[in-house]
RNA sequence: GCACCCAUAGCUCAGCUGGAUAGAGCGCUGCCCUCCGAAGGCAGAGGCCAGAGGUUCGAAUCCUCUUGGGUGCGCCA
């Protein structure tokens, strides 16, 4: 069996189950060649009705012309003399589930301790290469609470990915090429004038007011001399903006650090731009009568009294179910946001297997003509999703915070992680689905109770670490081989546990293909509970501890099931960017 | 006016790309520490999955319409 195939205890049974509907066709009771890609293997909700099921019969019962409880019935035949599969029944409307062998479940519980870290992993992606832009704040001043959660959820699915099989590039696109930038340079120029002693009073309107252009203002002194003081601004406008964008991406960098974040690829839209790259993609497009040149419909509703129609080289995104076609280039000439994204993307293409691009949601609206490019410009081959990120609502006890933008005042990243740490923020944004909105309370996301998964599953973690901890002061040592744990001292309640862990590398894989990191969150929240719940069971019943001083031999197999728990809780957090916490204090 | 996102227990949210009797936490009721960490656990009550049609063996999930929230909308970024 090839190294790299992670095999766990589903892909062995399922392809038990293809060899089986393998031996139907032979016998002639299924037609040859019938598709089983709807055909799934699952642990049903229900545990009373086994530990997987499968809906092969219900699928296939029509195309081989019976009824999907007959199919069953043979296909359990054929299952139930499997070594690891203990019984098969059909049920329902033609379930089949599946008992396994408890040794099977145990056989799985050594896969998890040999593969430790890797378990999970997989090749599901078959080393494609995934580019996911995430982050791409305008280079304009430090992170904000409002670039948090994007960045959380681009990094987390980029690791997913990786973890995936999926070769990944983790990328930044720095918008230093639009107006926002000569404002960032106009107000760096007000500093740097002031860092010459000029008293520049109150920062005017329009221009950026943080104080964190002080220091940038005080280089460019320090650089420049007085040789730009009174300069028209033709003169000092480039030179400035490119300082204070480097800085500013200093910045943000450095946030991202704070946030565990490293970009592999900063790619510049000024860059972009110099290297041509827009007009080669609208050559491009016109030879494909996707770009012409038009005038826009009047916005419907009411018509601003400014309006005029103009003739702009324009998309046809109309064509990829937009409801308008989208201008390229402005009236001035200079290309609009979405021409040279429009290119950005074309080349991004170029490198990789398949896009990914992590936005907030007050950009929802532009998706359908960026997916219209990259359809267009692609041809249809590159796989592009688009992932919304929805709003946080920054909250305190219960009440919204609010920000003021005016004075610059807003809730900088950095604070937040100095106040509850990079744990705590990186795990609570992946508490919610993406498009959902949510809410980030600084008392909740530090409270020590179980309705903060943050800290219900860290609490788990320490618990486990805690056996192992008192398991030495007592004296118990370890066999020094896995190999040599009797783990037949575990019974089915023991096995229940190892019955979810098993799950994980299915929650993985399903996470990867839907973008939904956030899986993990909620699926080590159940892995948790299980735990604390298994724990509990001793409470009740000594016998049910898993440090017994009058039966070692159990001691060590139930401790060693509680260290592959702790395996994949590591694993699971490991993918959200978040430490395992081995004590609570 | 239009587009996108959302609508699931009193509240906050999951629901494994269509599966069986829809789940968890909070809150409410009642239990469990001479005991490995009770910062936890167990049990109970609580639902027309916003509404109406459709697709099929089967729908909270997919399609259409309606209602009610959020976000955005011009050559900005």
């Amino acid at each position: 069996m090839d190294h790299f195939i992670a095999m766990t205890i589903y892909s062995t049974i399922a392809s038990q189950l293809d060899a089986a509907l393998d031996a139907l066709e032979t016998e002639g009771v299924l037609p040859i060649g019938l598709s089983r890609t709807a055909i799934t293997l699952e642990p049903p909700r229900d545990p009373a009705h086994g530990d997987m099921a499968t809906n092969a019969a219900m699928v296939l019962a029509k195309h081989a012309g019976t009824s999907p409880r007959v199919l069953a019935e043979q296909l359990c035949a054929v299952l139930a003399q499997r070594k690891s599969v203990a019984s098969a029944d059909v049920a329902g409307p033609g379930f089949i589930n599946l008992r396994l062998d408890e040794d099977a479940w145990r056989g799985e519980l050594a896969t998890i301790a040999q593969r430790s870290g890797d378990y999970g992993r997989s090749d599901n992606g078959g080393g494609m290469t995934v580019n996911i832009e995430y982050v791409s704040a305008n280079p304009t001043g430090p992170m904000h609470m409002g670039h948090c959660r994007g960045a959380v959820v681009g990094d987390a699915l980029a690791t997913l990915l990786e973890y995936s099989g999926h070769k990944v590039v983790r990328e930044y696109y720095v918008n230093d090429a639009g107006g926002q930038v000569d404002v960032l340079a106009r107000s760096a120029h007000l500093r740097y004038r002031e860092a010459l002693g000029e008293d520049v009073g109150e920062v005017p309107e329009g221009l950026y007011p943080g104080d964190y252009l002080i220091p940038v203002g005080q280089a460019l002194a320090t650089e420049h001399g007085e040789r730009f003081a009174t300069a028209p601004e033709s003169e000092w406008l480039a030179p400035f903006r490119s300082f204070a964008v480097a800085a500013m991406m200093d910045l943000i960098r450095a946030d991202l650090a704070l946030l565990g974040i490293h970009h592999d690829i900063f790619s510049s839209e000024a860059e972009l731009q110099a290297a041509g790259m827009p007009e080669a993609a609208e050559a491009w497009l016109r030879a494909h009568d996707l770009v012409y040149d038009g005038v826009l419909e009047a916005p419907k509703g009411e018509t601003p009294e400014d309006w005029e129609p103009v003739v702009l080289p324009l998309f046809r995104s109309t064509r990829y179910g937009d409801d308008q076609d989208r201008p390229i280039k402005k009236s001035n000439g200079s290309w609009t946001y979405f021409g040279a994204d429009l290119a950005y993307h074309h080349e991004k293409a170029k490198r990789s297997d398949a896009l990914i691009d992590i936005w907030g949601a007050d950009h929802a609206g532009t998706v359908k003509r960026i997916q219209a490019a990259v359809a267009a410009l692609t041809e249809g081959k590159t796989r592009f999703d688009v992932r919304l990120v929805q709003m946080v609502r920054l909250m305190r006890n219960g009440e919204p915070i609010k920000m003021s933008k005016r004075s610059g005042n807003f809730v900088t990243l950095a604070d937040v992680i100095g106040e509850v740490g990079k744990d705590v923020v990186r795990f609570t944004m992946l508490t919610r689905k993406a498009d959902a909105q949510m809410d980030f309370d600084f008392a909740k996301v530090v409270e020590a109770s179980k309705d903060n998964p943050v800290f219900y599953v860290n609490y788990a973690h320490a618990r486990i670490h805690s056996l192992a901890r008192k398991a030495k002061e007592a004296g118990i040592q370890a066999p020094s081989d896995d190999a040599h744990i009797d783990l037949s001292h575990l019974d089915t309640v023991d096995l229940d546990l190892v019955r979810l862990a098993a799950t994980f590398p299915r929650v993985v894989e399903a996470a990867a293909n839907a973008r939904e990191p956030h899986r993990i969150a909620f699926y080590l929240g159940d892995l948790a509970a299980a735990f604390h719940g298994w724990w509990n069971l001793g409470n009740d019943d000594a016998a049910r501890r898993a440090i017994l001083a009058d039966d070692l031999l159990t001691t060590h197999a139930r401790l060693f099931l509680t260290r592959a728990i702790g395996q994949i809780l590591r694993n699971g957090l490991a993918l959200m960017g978040v430490e395992p916490v081995e004590e609570m204090r």
